[in-house]
DNA sequence: CATCGTCATTGGACCTACCAATCTACACCA
DNA sequence: TGGTGTAGATTGGTAGGTCCAATGACGATG
């Protein structure tokens, strides 16, 4: 009997398991709007009736979706599936997996972002428009205040969205969420090594930063980015894990 | 009863669900090193033993991984689930439930692909050393090949690995799986829109994008990428949806 | 020697039962 | 009256069993 020719003659009847079409009902039903952010899926026993399918299959299908981040689950009597709006955390699990498997370094991440934030600044520069520097004055207002106050449990955040306004200067969400991510992928990693850093410093190169911006001098803005970034990393390294 | 204090006294016994902690434990291995890409993990039957857990919490933890991209199981006598190298698909399929998930545009994806691919370019020209050209130039002549033999079904991929390549200039894994997500993402939307692009064009384009990067004219190579680009996406538009 | 059948292995699906968390409603007591 | 606590209903989480289906190895059969 010949064996499969390049182009087979018969394709398989059925390829996908059973909760694999689950997953594709539900998806289809997102993707036409039919299901919205916060809107809850059936009880896992009614949608198996529905489907006709075991509430195991049902199961497994939800783990697919909630691990995917588009679904969260809540226990009890209003309990349920319910789905969620979209957020970096779907782009930075997959570069921590990607992490983990070995088939990026961190190092080639940290060079990522390094990269992108400084494409962003150029983008700007090229575009002509000044841009709208009020997220971030505020966001380097509320570091100043936390340093003020030794509040360092805010720093962590608030570093964070200082990363995600300089990339939402460019008003392009894709771009926001990778950026997004990777910040929150090379966070996890020093929160685990890195005890504190010195909040003067980071406060002047902020400063600096913004006061570049204002006054127009994007690549003296690159500059000063590029230069503090570069002090966290060497951080990283230097630091032993705590592990 | 005291409800809940900004920091809690006590915090959960067991928060997690029984296969979160099977996954974890997983994923611990995988970063330990101990698990690596293309190992075969226990039967689900014997894992459940080990672990002291109900098979079908073994599953839903597999499917956690499954859909993360980390594993891939297999039916019958020497089946199981075997340990996956990462890939871009990881992010690209992250990038697509963000689409659907209507958080991110179709648009802003484009764009950000668009200003990668010439970051790519502008990090090329200003580290000053000459890139090593021959992955694009094979990828041009295979297009060339493909488009004089009519062969339309290797296009797609070979449009894939031309970008792929762009990025691979760099030598950083981090920016290459971040474009391929990317690429792959947009096409499979131009998959189902566009029918056959016209050949001669492309070449075209390609062959003069480049001369210019031999040349060291990264600012055309990037005109002209910039203006096959737009003229893709143009096309994205104007053709009505197969769907 | 090729071909076919058998069998062990392993994931896929189903089912039933029970546990645990959560909210509602209502009875109860101060 | 009003708060308090308890019972019940709802719903996800876990257990553990049965059977089916695919796969590959091995041996029987022609």
């Amino acid at each position: 009997m010949a064996k499969a020719a390049d182009d087979a003659l018969f394709e398989p009847v059925r390829s996908d398991r059973t909760f694999e079409i689950v997953v594709q009902r539900i998806r289809a039903k997102l993707a036409a709007g039919e299901l919205r952010p916060g809107d809850k899926l059936p009880p896992e026993r009614e949608l198996a009736k529905q489907l006709d399918v075991s509430r195991n299959v049902v199961r497994e299908a939800l783990r697919s979706l909630e691990n995917a981040g588009m679904l969260k689950t809540r226990k009890g009597a209003h309990g349920g599936a319910f789905i969620e709006k979209g957020s970096a955390a779907l782009i930075s699990a997959a570069l921590n997996d990607l992490v983990i498997l070995n088939a990026i370094s961190l190092d080639d991440l940290l060079d990522a972002r390094l990269m992108m934030l400084g494409m962003v600044l150029d983008h700007i520069a090229q575009s002509g428009r000044a841009p709208d520097l009020g997220a971030l004055e505020a966001n380097v207002a509320a570091t100043a205040a936390a340093i003020a106050k030794g509040d360092s449990a805010q720093r962590v955040p608030l570093a964070r969205a200082f990363y995600h306004e300089i990339a939402a200067l460019t008003g392009n969400r894709a771009l926001e969420f990778t950026i997004d991510a990777q910040t929150e992928m090379i966070q996890s990693y020093l929160r685990l090594r890195v005890t504190d850093m010195d909040g003067e410093n980071l406060l002047r190169s902020r400063r600096d930063f913004l006061h570049h911006l204002r006054a127009g001098r994007f690549d003296a803005a690159k500059a000063e980015l590029s230069a503090h970034l570069e002090r966290v990393h060497q951080r990283l390294w230097s630091v032993p894990s705590v592990n």
